[in-house]
DNA sequence: ATGGTAGACAATCTA
């Protein structure tokens, strides 16, 4: 199984981007994140012509997830049921061929310390009581665009970025529970070296710097990581005119 | 401390 994430940062701008590279890559699940569109407003006719089903939960303006599958998605539940706050739409999750896919638009929290910050962190309390309900060696990928870098190798400037937002260690810290629990990230288990990114700010030319952050990850239980073949991340549609500034995270189980 | 750019949407907010 071919499975990706994407956040593609407004899917009515980037749709042509998506749609071409479902076609070129022939994935079997693409998990998209800020969609910025609400469900009847969602392309969805676009995706079923190439053969693909589609779930979302969207919302205007703002966050918005889908995944888009080959195969049937079954189970579909939307949202983390315990949270007290309005809701917004940064998760939906189903399983497909066995497998249980969540696909998560983690906050992201703006500058630490800041009000959206603590927000990012309970948000990711209330995320791993949900990861709770299920047993960890059942085959699970929980992937999206999670606004954090693990790791001092997964950002341009581990000096010039330390205790920002996306690095911190409180960010870090919060994160390792959900290895704890039993998830590894599948691309680290493949891919060693420093400085693979998957963020690039559309700011002060940081792409053609390479001032980058690993920020959208597939992570993956167990039974899913002893069947990894690869895992990769495709610059090609961070080059295109009119990028999103993201570009897909892939891997082959 | 601020600004740089992009998207949604029409003055700012989010990232």
């Amino acid at each position: 199984m071919i499975l990706a994430t994407w956040n593609v940062n407004s899917l009515n701008v980037r749709l042509p981007h998506v749609i071409e590279w479902l076609k070129t890559n022939q994935a079997d699940v693409l998990s998209i994140q800020e969609t910025k569109l609400a469900d009847e407003k969602f392309p969805r006719a676009a995706f079923l012509e190439l053969g693909y089903t589609v779930e979302f939960s969207g919302e205007k303006t703002y966050n918005g997830v889908a995944i888009v599958s080959k195969k049937p998605i079954e189970n579909v539940s939307r949202g983390l049921a315990q949270q007290g706050v309005p809701q917004q739409c940064r998760l939906i999750e189903g399983s497909v061929d066995g497998v249980h896919i969540m696909n998560v638009y983690i906050p992201n929290g703006q500058e630490v310390g800041s009000q959206k910050y603590h927000y990012k962190l309970s948000w990711l309390d209330h995320l791993l009581e949900h990861i709770h309900t299920f047993a960890s060696d059942r085959p699970i990928c929980l992937l999206g665009d999670f606004n954090i870098a693990p790791h001092d190798d997964d950002v341009y400037d581990p000096i010039e970025t330390r205790g920002t937002i996306m690095v911190s260690e409180i960010e870090r810290a919060s994160l390792d529970r959900f290895r704890q629990w039993g998830l590894s990230d599948a691309f680290r288990e493949l891919n060693k070296e420093p400085g693979q990114f998957s963020w690039w700010d559309y700011r002060m030319s940081a792409f053609r710097r390479n001032l980058g952050y690993r920020i959208d990850h597939i992570w993956v239980t167990d039974p899913v990581k002893g069947s990894l073949k690869r895992a990769w991340i495709d610059k090609g549609p961070r080059k295109l005119e009119r990028p999103s500034d993201h570009t897909p995270v892939i891997i082959e189980f």
